[in-house]
DNA sequence: GTGGTCTAGACCACC
DNA sequence: GTGGTCTAGACCACA
């Protein structure tokens, strides 16, 4: 569970955090009950404010993703599926995917193109992954 | 020249703007010394304020896509090559593709499972949009 | 990082805050980093609106002088040279050089004259201005 | 009596001719009675609207520098001084002076630096002259 | 007709 | 606290 925050990125930090955690999660890498690491190591981890960190954790509790131990942190919620099915992650994606395809045909490139493109960033040894 | 314009778009208006026209100016839809449609033209055709599409228009010029023509209106910048390469217009892409590769290996998916959900996005018949 | 606004000058605010802080940073007074104050702060210490120094900064940022520290205001861009090269502060200056010459020798004044009246222009113990 | 005219300056069209005639005629380059070329002859060889030049004529003339002569155009006002004294001309000189120097100082350059690159500017054959 | 400038005010997002 | 976004309205400068 370790997290990549990117903060000159145009997507505010917190739902960096938020994206991260849902996608590792509906991936099956963090099965339920995993803990999580405390508001305040994020934020030294990464050099930001406390709040925003607690503000990600808020909004993944209310969406049920995370449950609250009082006194003890954060953890992935115990009534959470093992994997989530190919079909709804690949919905997750949709709006990137979406956002990917309109800027290519504006650029006036093609599926061939993107295809090429995207290949080594699949393939390549990535740390973890980055922004969100 | 037409623009297409998403109110309800989480980016801001005058960013959908910005964003569409670089990417129409690299892909050479629009040559050096294409006359833009007027602040006024764009304000009345989408209902918004003139100052919204102002702004995007002095930001384009801050950013040398543009240029001002007293009295006239605005044009693209004419020092502008009459095609931006395939590898520049691959660079200007090259945030989103990284953003979706993130999103996919976290999620898990395969850069075929990718390329399956980018396919028909590609190919269909875009109506007309363009958030940015 | 002091501004001076000359609200009465022919050039428009927002323009004599870019210039200057242009200035200030290719001049290396700036270095990379720098907090600037804030648009609030500015607005309130010279009373102008805060949208016109809010476009200064937006400008200065599509021209990558500037960087946004989300919900910390606005820095040096961190990619800026600590100072820019004699060379090329002298080619900022080239319009106003081009200008002075063009003027001076349609008046028939002679570059020995030019020089007699710029001395003392800068050797005067400026009081500070800076419409830019 | 040949103008050069700079579209894409940032002073404006009639601007540039009163700049450039004024100087002209205070210099003695054009002296009492000389003809003007016609309005149209002007907008014509610059490719620049009637009106702008009309508009430069108008002023002119209500400085007293110009005179109308019906249905024969304007020409230099006959009661004008052979040459203005060089210390009136200097005079006019002192806002663009003043202006360099203010953006040589932000610019941290000497005045030995600015001599250096002004000299070879009022030196070098020009065709005659530019903006203005 | 073109764009530019500034103001005032309301509201949002982020840290 | 920071900056951002948009609106509405008034007025100016230029061609």
């Amino acid at each position: 569970m370790t997290l990549y925050i990117e903060p000159s990125s145009p997507d505010p930090i917190y739902r960096q955090i938020v994206g991260q955690i849902t996608r590792l999660i509906s991936a099956g890498s963090c099965p339920a009950g995993t803990r999580l690491p405390s508001v305040r190591e994020v934020a030294a981890a990464h050099a930001i404010n406390p709040m925003t960190v607690s503000k990600a954790y808020a909004l993944l509790e209310a969406q049920g993703l995370l449950e609250r131990q009082r006194g003890k942190g954060m953890q992935v919620a115990t009534h959470q599926q093992a994997v989530t099915p190919t079909e709804t992650r690949l919905n997750a994606l949709q709006p990137t995917l979406q956002e990917l395809a309109r800027q290519a045909r504006q650029l006036d490139l093609s599926l061939d193109q993107l295809i090429d493109a995207l290949t080594p960033l699949m393939n390549e040894e990535q740390p973890h992954e980055g922004t969100q």
